[in-house]
DNA sequence: GCGCGTTACTGACGCGCGTTACTGTTCGGC
DNA sequence: GCCGAACAGTAACGCGCGTCAGTAACGCGC
């Protein structure tokens, strides 16, 4: 392995200062150089392969150009996330496109973990993935005016969050449902009621069926957490109630597979017993049997907002407080009107 | 933000030099420090919530405590790489043991994307995923002494590389269905053969079956393409063969979606009418319908190899040039013995 | 009581870069 | 022909740390 070379190298090859060098490679626009010169340095520093030392850089210029993306799920969580490829993938391409890197950073059992990341001057700012509300932690880093992205929902903060609109999205999922005629809408929640995305969804459920006059039925609303299990258990108490759905509105769709076993298991047919429909558009939705209906997430955008938004903070420039990004509902096989919404028309057999 | 306190800071504090805190807070044992100046340096530097500066310390010791991680596969093999945030939870789980850091670079598409990581000493060895032959430079920095370990696999390089042992897994997992009866197994790849892992999977069921001395039919292996899509059609192919494969043995989970959905449009039911092993066991195949039999791949532990081998070969210990790790058949739902088996058995039908 | 080893610590250098303040040179206007 | 502005470039400092060579004090043997 040969020696780096440096600045030094570069100059004396170039016949120039050091300084040179430096305002060349920096393209600085600031200080007058003769093209020939320019040109000069910047061929012999591409014949030498040179690439600034990141170390030294940070140290001289203060800056990491790195930021870290902090996955504050738990490793469960992460495991069966199936758009965080995506995601990453998106952050990754924001900062490149602004020559930055990404530091992944797994949230460890021990607190203060990514505390580190910050005071040792490891990056330059954060993209925090499924904030939590007991972090304090975010809200002093952001408090001490480092740059922090939240990327996903957190109510009461002032930190600059990137989301789809959670709520609305959820709205679009049930007025799709009750556009198809269902009167009778259960809910199968992503994760528990203390994620606030999993609140809105919620929220948006009891917004559309308020807006059509169908009274919301809080039996109707079953915790799933995250997993197929969970899906699969909820849905089974979803099965016991009195008054069976018509339709579920999954707020995941790696829940909605354990949703779909379930009613594999009772012996009911999707959508020609109970439509339901998912959230998130996974890679495998459109391969579910029936291919499931659900809310397209655009996960690389998402990824690659927070990165912009990250990179826009840290350059000191204007962040929106929250960037909403649209999720439409992509409509595949596992929705259809109700089996006897011609012989009997929704509306009315609320009398029965 | 207040300013960053140094290691000047800290040995004025506890009444030393800034070479004392150095000694202390590296934990040297090679110099003599009583015990009572180590705990003050260590006090104080906990109480200022000292962490040493990270560009500085690359600059002056040498080395970034970071290694990266190349994604080599394309963005959409990225997107629907579902194990990819287990490998990545297991390269950062190694990483932190030793206090390390992970950047992670999706592979863009220009050339010479990666080499700025290196040439910039942003990081101090590679894990590169997905690996490909026609990647020149691997085999250039590798050369060069530069830490590299490969994850997957890649013929032909003395590169260190982990995996499971692609041929043994695939192996087992037509030894699977041999033993339940079946004696026209045919194949759906993973990838083209060009990956490594494809071409050795395939081998392994060659293995199998020439084991038992059943003839291989080369018009039933039919190539994947990573994607569900992939899967649908090679299942297409191979059920207008004259003779219908009785299993099949598909080298990825998310492929085999593909092919449930192929099976399922002629209306053939697994596994009554056609066994159905994967490869992978992605979080969602215990949750499709049916249960996908499949090949458990250990991903965390993969990623968590890989990173152990790097930080070893950064650390000038020797390092296997390949790590294989176990692979085991994990049966679910979708596999059961041939329909006629008993009324006729398999080595019979042959005359048929 | 002198030399020598051991213990406990420090001063100063340099890692490779960005940057500030400065120097020298050219050129156009009067 | 002189002056100031614009142009082209440079010397030197410091970012915060790791580390080597060195020093001072102390104990111990003879």
């Amino acid at each position: 392995m040969q020696r780096r070379p440096t600045s030094s190298d570069v100059a004396r090859l170039a016949g120039v200062s050091r300084t040179t060098v430096s305002f060349v490679l920096n393209d600085r626009q600031d200080v007058a150089i003769s093209s020939e010169t320019r040109a000069r340095v910047i061929h012999v520093a591409r014949e030498l392969g040179y690439h600034a030392h990141a170390g030294a850089r940070q140290l001289a210029a203060g800056s990491t150009r790195t930021i870290g993306f902090v996955l504050r799920q738990s490793p469960e969580q992460v495991a069966s996330d199936a758009l965080l490829p995506e995601t990453l993938r998106g952050i990754a391409s924001a900062a490149r496109s602004d020559d930055f890197r990404v530091i992944v950073e797994p949230l460890p059992p021990e607190a203060g973990a990514y505390e580190t990341l910050v005071r040792a001057r490891h990056v330059d700012g954060l993209v925090i993935s499924g904030p939590r509300t007991d972090d304090t932690e975010v809200a002093s880093l952001a408090g001490d005016g480092f740059p922090v992205v939240l990327q996903g929902s957190l109510d009461g903060t002032p930190v600059p969050m990137v989301d789809i609109d959670n709520r609305e999205a959820a709205r679009e999922a049930v007025d799709h449902l009750l556009d198809l005629g269902h009167r009778h809408v259960a809910m199968v929640t992503n994760a528990p009621l203390e994620y606030s995305a999993a609140a809105e969804r919620v929220a948006g459920y009891r917004d559309a069926l308020e807006a059509r006059g169908v009274r919301v039925d809080e039996a109707s609303i079953v915790e799933g957490d995250f997993d197929p299990r969970s899906g699969h258990e909820a849905m089974r108490a979803l099965l016991t109630r009195e008054r069976r759905p018509t339709a579920v509105f999954v707020a995941s769709d790696v829940v909605a597979f354990g949703v779909y076993g379930a009613l594999r298991d009772e012996g009911m047919r999707v959508p020609a017993d109970v439509s339901v429909i998912g959230f998130d558009d996974i890679p495998l939705a459109a391969y579910a049997d029936p291919p499931l209906t659900t809310v397209h997430v655009p996960a690389f955008e998402l990824g690659f907002a927070a990165g912009r938004s990250l990179l826009d903070l840290i350059a000191g420039r204007f962040v929106p407080p929250r960037s909403l990004l649209p999720a439409a509902v992509v409509r595949r096989g596992s929705t259809d009107p109700p089996r006897n919404s011609l012989a009997a028309p929704p509306e009315r057999r609320v009398t029965q």
